[in-house]
DNA sequence: CCCCGATAGTTTAGGCTTCAACTATTTTGC
DNA sequence: GCAAAATAGTTGAAGCCTAAACTATCGGGG
């Protein structure tokens, strides 16, 4: 029976006990979800959460993204996308075409098979967040959907002080 | 079954977009934090969160742990504890004795240098938690914990049902 | 006692991720 | 115009992580 970081914390000298506890069970419950998520991916559509979210977000702009649109979309790395990117092309789930305004820039799309790929992951996805989900209440997911834009506004003004 | 990409996002089946705007805020408020904390880590202490959380469970067992059940408490594979366990030891934060009873086994520990740092990381580490979440009152930080419980227990009863 | 299944760790191959250094191109400020 | 700064993307080194195959050891049932 595997334990979790929640679990183990049985006693933390004092001080800001509260909000490690709320951290600690937050991340845990993010990592349910998303271990479930990836495992599903694997073994469902032989692919991975990464690969995923970049064809979502070309699914939204079907004009074509560049590079550096997907990383700033993502939050990850442009080196990473770079790498992410040239998988996806092989796999022929993207094309990628230099802009004709910018040679420094190019920009991506989904090919035909790679959209119709997403659209089977996309909807097996939703059904699985669902049904993780579905032991809450529409009320509780209600509460649970604004207090987590509480506290994303507080980390991000927590960020925003150490600022540039 | 042909159905295009405009298909696919608008005519998802409904009553599930909830769900996932709620598993999308989750998982963004849980990134922004791991991430951050991240950077600190690496900024002030040239160290990560990985060996941090290694660093915790032994911190927590001054008896020693083996291999697995660190494996088993951070919830990650054995083999990822055999590499976060072999750098921890070259850096001098860890030690490893081999069980007198079964040789197989081996329990690590911190070494005294081990613990000095930890206490330093551990108490920065709580500080920015405290921080981040700090624009939260002390009630909206229960009602989230609460939240967060429940969601917890419908994710694991979610994956309970294809169980072993 | 001996085989056999279970358990503890390691190894390997491959993917993800970052940071920092790099190339190529565009934009800006003078 | 043109040098300098900014921007787009790539690369390399290093760490993290997993699944699967492997080694070594332990424990129990014949």
């Amino acid at each position: 029976m595997p334990l979790d970081a929640e679990t183990a914390l049985a006693d933390t000298p004092p001080g800001h006990k509260d909000e490690l506890r709320l951290w600690l069970r937050l991340l845990t419950c993010a990592n349910l979800i998303e271990a479930e998520i990836r495992r599903r991916l694997r073994v469902e559509f032989d692919t991975t959460l990464p690969r995923f979210d970049l064809l979502a977000q070309l699914e939204r702009h079907a004009a074509g993204l560049t590079l550096g649109d997907i990383s700033r979309r993502m939050m990850v790395s442009n080196g990473n996308v770079t790498g992410l990117a040239a998988r996806l092309e092989e796999e022929g789930l993207v094309e990628r075409r230099v802009s004709a305004t910018d040679r420094r820039a190019q920009s991506l799309r989904l090919t035909p098979r790679g959209r119709r790929e997403f659209a089977r992951q996309s909807a097996a996805h939703e059904g699985w967040v669902a049904e993780l989900l579905g032991g809450l209440g529409a009320a509780e997911r209600e509460a649970l959907h604004r207090l987590l834009g509480r506290a994303k506004a507080s980390v991000q003004s927590g960020l925003q002080e150490n600022g540039p």
